[in-house]
DNA sequence: ATCATAAATGTGCTCGTGAACATTTTTAAA
DNA sequence: TTTAAAAATGTTCACGAGCACATTTATGAT
């Protein structure tokens, strides 16, 4: 049966005091006297008493502001772009109920994200969504933001030093891990193999990615196939079939940490055999895992991680839910034959 | 900036008339003039007014009902126990908004799903979620349900020929492709390569399913390797061993399209060269998996796919949210290195 | 006991919508 | 024109919580 919803006024009736002193125990405004407060408290925990989450945030009725830090980007960054698309998603979603976003852009260095982290916290917002740039002196920052009490989420980048309320975001070493496996598996265990890790593109702000990356794709091999040679290279031009060819040879598979895993498409074409392991849906790569060049796409889900960034602090801001405070989104593997269902 | 919230009120005053004639518009309840129905429409469009759902919510302050079909299960039944969980965490989650289930458990026959089916229909619910057996009279049952309004959600089985709001579930075929294309990549393209699919603890209710697997299954190999020879075997007890050891050999490949695949345990220890594809995070299974006996487990999610059911219908009814006709959810692939962020 | 003060308790209004009800205006028939 | 019925329009209350304010009760000093 269903369990009838009881109101402040019941609990005040069966509790024989008035509405306003029920609310002063529920909401701990004190001014109640020990009596009362036992009555009370009797009645809530017998009926077990929650308050209606729809009245009250009619009540409130007031705008819940949501400042979103993350980098200055254009439609050719994917994943910041993707990002972006999952948080305008939840913005739409929840504006409904008088969440409001306000956005603070900064460019990819450390002071302009200082900068912008500052500003936000200036404001006042109700809670603040950011994707950090990890340094020292940010400490003092998020101590401003602790003083008034601003509840922080994380995406993007987890940083244990600081006190933040939930992290959204990747396990990037797993992910380097998860790889392995998988290169592991296309490539057999042939004593010719001979694995590339390429960084391409290389942007400053993702570099302790890639390297997180790297250092769980580097792990497996040791782990399975101690012998294995493992190379790297890191290109951040676009002129990367010359170099490749100039620099390497024999390569059975390759796993590129970034998006840019279709950089490579020429360079595929002339050696077909090559296992390829890259990450993101990104248009381009998509036609290059149909074709063939690519063989698996990792898909570390910038939209949703978005999305899930703001409806958790929105959640909470709204609702007083409990949020997990870390959200490790799963990796999903992508081939040809699951790649209509992620699109 | 934020666009504001415009209120019944807001409208009335700018269209100079009483606040429940633009409540008449809006909901179009008729007894409006020409005169007035144009003002009143003139100013909602050119103020974009949307009606605010909490308060519309607690006004209704009615409980709604959705009805919940779905087959009688104990905890052995994996994939219907874990579609239940998520059933009953959504419940949880929206019985704050005043959502309420009325659950029709049918025994897996025909008779049973059609009389629990009527029953719900019946009760005159806000919504129908099932998981339909799918036969001809169906449609008849259907039609009642049409008749009366109410909107269904699918789970687990779509249904083609009738008139549902709502499916979520997956595409068993593209399933049995995808772990085709997985299966192609453990074994390599060795001559020798024999594969099994096996269906195991065969249930009738899923025997669609298993068979749209296999047909997936086979269409992916015929595609890309002609030659190779495939057999099926279909084992509803539990003495799978002897059979398996009785029946075959020199298998390199098996392929499981139940969640029963940790039947296979004794069998694999003795064979630990096979490869092996199955489905769901079955606890046995992933004991298994991490033991190295099975290479691959396919999660269908089925907790997320309740809860999603749910959430669907209740969006709809709660909010009136336009909501996807056809949910398909992407195949997991679920590893050793990836089966953490699964659990 | 008297009064001032603090502490405790109770009441009334608000949020925006929906729906019942009350009032005004229009229409049509005599 | 008068009058009754119908149509249109306006008003009020309720939903449940939160908060300001009004009212009552308890406390302590004289």
């Amino acid at each position: 049966m269903t369990p009838k919803k009881y109101t402040l006024q019941d609990i005040a009736e069966l509790a024989q005091v008035s509405r306003g002193t029920v609310d002063r125990v529920v909401n701990k405004r004190g001014k109640v006297s020990k009596k009362a407060q036992k009555k009370v408290e009797d009645v809530l925990k017998r009926l077990d008493y929650t308050p209606n989450l729809i009245a009250r945030s009619l009540k409130r009725n007031q705008n819940l502001v949501i400042a979103v830090v993350i980098p200055i980007h254009n439609e050719h960054d994917i994943y910041w772009h993707q990002c972006a698309q999952g948080i305008a998603e939840a913005e739409r979603k929840w504006g409904q109920f008088g969440i409001i976003l306000k956005y603070f852009h900064y460019h990819k260095n450390q002071e302009s994200f200082a900068s912008m982290f500052s500003q936000a916290i200036e404001m006042d917002p109700n809670a603040i969504l950011m994707a950090p740039i990890h340094y020292e002196e940010l400490k003092t920052l998020f101590s401003d933001a602790e003083a008034k009490d601003i509840p922080i989420g994380l995406i993007n980048t987890p940083i244990e030093e600081i006190d933040y309320m939930t992290f959204v975001g990747q396990d990037y070493q797993k992910s380097g891990r998860l790889a392995a496996q998988l290169m592991a598996n296309l490539i057999g265990s042939d004593p010719h193999n001979k694995i590339l890790v390429a960084h391409l593109g290389v942007d400053t702000d993702h570099a302790v990615h890639l390297h997180a990356k790297e250092k769980g794709f580097r792990a497996y091999f040791d782990e399975h196939f101690p012998g294995l040679k493992i190379d790297t290279v890191s290109y951040s031009s676009d002129d990367v079939v010359e170099n490749m060819d100039a620099d390497l040879s024999n390569i059975t598979g390759i796993y590129v940490t970034t998006s840019k895993t279709h950089l490579l498409s020429d360079y595929l074409d002339k050696h077909p055999k090559i296992k390829v392991i890259g990450y993101d849906l990104v248009p381009k790569n998509v036609v290059q895992l149909q074709q063939g060049n690519i063989n698996i796409l990792l898909n570390q889900n910038p939209k949703l991680q978005g999305d899930t960034g703001i409806s958790s602090l929105a959640e909470h801001l709204l609702y007083n839910t409990d949020i997990p405070q870390k959200r490790l989104f799963p990796i999903d593997i992508v081939m040809t034959e699951n790649l209509e269902s992620y699109c």
